[in-house]
DNA sequence: GGAAGTCGTTGCATATTCTGCAACGACCAT
DNA sequence: ATGGTCGTTGCAGAATATGCAACGACTTCC
């Protein structure tokens, strides 16, 4: 809508690689030096970007604080933490929690492994949504309209042979989740990595986070890792009570759409 | 310098405290609801703001994202760690890791305490700059007219008798701290807690960073904490000499300054 | 040691882009 | 029904961002 603004953000995620100096951003912008300058100075004034001792950009530590705010105020994770960690102290695998956003499936919490084998993930990385445990979870949840248009306009890439093919299987997988109240990713990430997961519900009982719990093959097999699933599935039932137990005023307007989303033409 | 992007990145801090609709935005921006509603829109296109079913805005999921990237690149932290928990595994308190960034110190990493009292402190946070052990160690590094202009921009808060008044006595403390190594905070921010910090040094003896031991008074008294400092001396010995031994390339180029800080007028 | 080459920076004229306005539509309350 | 809130849209005017060209600081190459 706005392209200064536009431009200037297009610079996040390309500083997020590594640093870059001056022509790089605006090359990489496909604007004029001086353009890029001007933006990466007004972002530098809002502390978002840091310009090093060689003059290069990076992103700057009041974006860390700003983001570190923001997940902080998802009561979720606050509330599910030491039940994650309880239950990495029980089984020893890491445990993660993600939420769904806009397309978008990712890791808001994690509690590592103490195992030295350790699945690789990151907090704040996107999930491959189309065969991680938790990201089944969380779109199963959605409205059918809803769930069916997020699933066309996925990617399905072939991670392994086990990796979900294409947006019709994964529909089919979607509502298996959605029937069984739980989901298992075996081995369609990373070959050897296999998950367990179970949904968080709010109030009215939908789905506002999901939790797994992974391990690599050469710790435990599947079957071994699908026997946690009742000790998971209490695990996330605990969050969940606790979580629409004392919810901090979630929205408080039940819901207004002035414009809604299948509107039809007019006359 | 951008008018238009300026505005859009005010609105980050704002909905940072908390979600918020689209009048509060536009009233506390001082701008025309139309006008907040294309910053706001651009801001979701990026995945910046995130537009909650009851249609207010908060931040988004890819800020987090882009600041976990940030900081993992900050090779600092990758190599400390491992450092850090075996420190706090030895004494069992709180300990951080903090960077200097334009005025602003703060923690970007932290091993929570494993005694039941703690120190309330939160990585991305500032920290309280007058004050505190690794604000101390981080500014008392700079060169001398800087770390001079820095003293005299700060505020002096009193949180409790014994913070740092003003900026005489601030720099008379900067020296001290840059003469003897270490640094401490005792009671300074917080009246029951005391912290004990030491420096992290790079390539040429600058200092890259800091790290404190924080404990309240309640668990060990300050004599004891500070009979921890050799301990602490070491560990951050064994971080910078981990850091200079393999730095990921920082600064290729050693300093050009196309535009000296203190230039003189033309004639 | 001079010359050519980088790279960041500045002032300025142009026109592109953003802004505020006013009116509308959807929804809620009374 | 009626009035009120809040988000959304199209438009004309104007403020704002843009690219250009030239310069200064610095490096490198001959």
């Amino acid at each position: 809508m706005s392209q200064t603004v536009g431009r200037a953000l297009s610079i996040l995620p390309l500083l997020a690689e590594g640093p870059a100096n001056l022509e790089q951003v605006a090359s990489r912008l496909d604007v004029h030096k001086s353009t890029a300058l001007r933006l990466l100075r007004t972002l530098h004034e809002h502390g978002i970007v840091y310009r090093q001792p060689d003059q290069r950009y990076r992103l700057g530590a009041r974006l860390f604080a700003l983001a570190q705010e923001a997940v902080e105020n998802l009561d979720v994770r606050e509330i599910a933490h030491p039940h994650l960690a309880e239950l990495n102290a029980a089984c020893g695998h890491t445990v993660h929690l993600a939420v769904y956003e806009e397309d978008e499936v990712l890791y808001i919490d994690k509690v590592e492994s103490r195992y030295p084998v350790r699945m690789y993930s990151r907090i704040g990385k996107p999930v491959a949504i189309t065969v991680a445990a938790v990201a089944k979870l969380l779109l199963a949840d959605l409205p059918e309209p809803e769930r069916r248009a997020v699933a066309e306009r996925l990617d399905y890439p072939r991670y392994t042979s086990r990796s979900t093919p294409d947006a019709a299987a994964f529909l089919a997988e979607l509502a298996k989740v959605r029937e069984q109240g739980w989901a298992t990713d075996l081995g369609g990430h990373e070959e050897s990595i296999n998950c367990v997961g179970a949904p968080i519900r709010g109030a009215e009982g939908r789905v506002v986070a999901a939790m797994s719990v992974s391990a690599p093959n050469v710790v435990v097999s599947a079957d071994e890792l699908l026997s946690l699933l009742p000790r998971v599935r209490r695990t996330a039932e605990a969050i969940s009570a606790e979580y629409v137990g004392q919810p901090t005023l979630p929205q408080p307007t039940g819901g207004r759409h002035p414009h809604p989303r299948h509107k039809r033409a007019a006359p």
